[in-house]
DNA sequence: TCTGGGGTCCTAGGACCC
DNA sequence: TCTGGGGTCCTAGGACCC
């Protein structure tokens, strides 16, 4: 069911240009107007400045690709701790216009300025210009506006100019706007639903709000009837100003070459379980469920999830079973590239409960375990301590023969020394 | 774009129960 | 043993976002 709000709404989405590179240019002036580029330790452009773009660098694109295109370009490794500090400033000054804001990712939010003309005296392009020109003023860096009735339009139109734009669309302007915009630049049309209403010759905005109501939901449902309504200027999505509770969590390695060895994967798999530990414990949550997934050479996905007996925060509880869920998935015609584990159910560690039967003593001292890997790994260097069937992935670079596949007398070797976790016994590696 | 990582939400279909 | 209908819950997979 979708509650649409009757009375019209003054929304204000702010959307930082290039926010990675425009921090790392307010922090270091000589930076401003050169090709700058973030990502460097992940090999990949996270964000690029107006003269990267320009000589054709994309985001995501691998660093030896951008080397190509522009090889005078200054790559810079991502700073996350300062990009958060920045974002945590954007917020703070908007707030400062109002508490109606919805902190919508690390350099976008909404907020919401309904009834704020009689408070500032003025009108709601005028209150969204001096927001925009107070994050300019005090943090040095360009960001791009948009207002309207919906979140959904607010959001196009802080893309429609860029940087440094500032678009404003009111009721009446509607369908004039509409018309220019195409059906992709809407958030929540993606490449499928995209395909999908090109095939009905819907293209633009214009023609999709044109469509009847029932037909919007024929063809994609309940996001296809809320974007409607939405497109329309008649509110359906609210500004969420409360801080959403983490519901999933997931780790993910890609590996090139592509690997059809059961232990190599499995070692992969075990990898990613302990590193979503890791981050599920300093997030200080437990997880009821375990999923896997992993992905073959044709990008597919193939997934198993379990839910536990009771919610857990170590790697000792699952780890075995996440190595029988793998044994249930793996298919040894095929080759891997990509596994991944996620934990879906969390809760909050302060919120657990023990229940009746449980084993205290086993519990405290799993626990204990936990608290000194995490001690080690922080002091050391993550994964300094690991999982004895992850140690293979430590020399296997060097035993990578032909096709990317470890030769099958040195493999065994290796694989030996994982026999233990598959025989229920927990071994530990101390990385030297 | 053909593929890097971390999320959210929706939906179709199956299992199970009454 | 086969067969109706309806409800709920769970799961795998898809689509989309930054």
């Amino acid at each position: 069911m979708i509650t649409i709000r009757s009375l019209p709404k003054a929304i204000v989405h702010v959307d930082c240009d290039s926010f990675f590179v425009s921090v790392e240019q307010a922090l270091r002036p000589e930076l401003k107007g050169k090709p700058v580029i973030t990502g460097q330790e992940r090999g990949i452009a996270a964000a690029m400045s107006l003269e990267a773009k320009q000589r054709g660098v994309t985001r995501g694109m691998s660093l030896h690709e951008v080397k190509k295109v522009c090889p005078d370009c200054i790559l810079l490794p991502n700073n996350y701790e300062v990009y958060s500090l920045y974002s945590k400033r954007v917020f703070g000054i908007i707030r400062r216009f109002t508490p109606d804001i919805e902190e919508y990712s690390i350099d976008e939010a909404f907020c919401d300025i309904t009834g704020l003309r009689r408070v500032y005296r003025t009108s709601y392009e005028e209150i969204a210009l001096r927001i925009k020109q107070q994050l300019e003023k005090e943090l040095g860096i360009t960001v791009s506006v948009g207002l309207s009735l919906t979140k959904s339009l607010a959001k196009i139109c802080s893309k429609h100019k860029k940087p440094s734009g500032f678009t404003c669309v009111k009721g009446h302007d509607l369908h004039y706007f509409l018309k220019q915009i195409e059906v992709q630049q809407v958030c929540g049309f993606g490449p499928a639903s995209t395909a999908l209403l090109a095939k009905h010759r819907i293209l633009t905005v214009w023609d999709y709000v044109q469509c009847s109501e029932a037909f919007a939901q024929k063809l994609l449902g309940k996001v296809g009837i809320e974007l409607w309504h939405e497109l329309r200027g008649q509110a359906v999505y609210s500004v969420q100003t409360r801080i959403q509770r983490q519901v999933s969590l997931s780790k993910v390695k890609t590996f090139t070459p592509s690997s059809s060895d059961l232990e190599f994967i499995r070692a992969q798999l075990l990898r990613n379980l302990e590193s979503a530990f890791i981050k599920l414990r300093r997030h200080q949550l437990r997880t009821k469920t375990l999923g896997i997934f992993v992905r073959d050479e044709e990008y597919r996905a193939e997934s198993l999830g379990v839910g536990l007996s009771r919610s857990t925060s170590s790697i000792h509880d699952v780890s075995c079973i996440a190595s029988r869920l793998l044994d249930t998935l793996f298919d040894s015609q095929k080759r891997y590239r990509q596994t991944g584990v996620y934990f879906s159910d969390l809760e909050l560690d302060s919120e657990h409960q023990m229940e009746l039967f449980e084993n205290e003593t086993r519990i405290q001292c799993l626990k204990g375990v936990s608290r000194c890997i995490d001690a080690i790994n922080a002091r050391y260097g993550k994964h300094t301590i690991h999982l004895g069937s992850t140690d293979i992935l430590r020399v296997y670079q060097q035993h990578l023969g032909e096709r990317g596949r470890i030769p099958q007398r040195k493999r065994e070797l290796l694989v030996g020394e994982t026999s233990r976790q598959r025989l229920n016994v927990p071994m530990w590696n101390l990385r030297l």
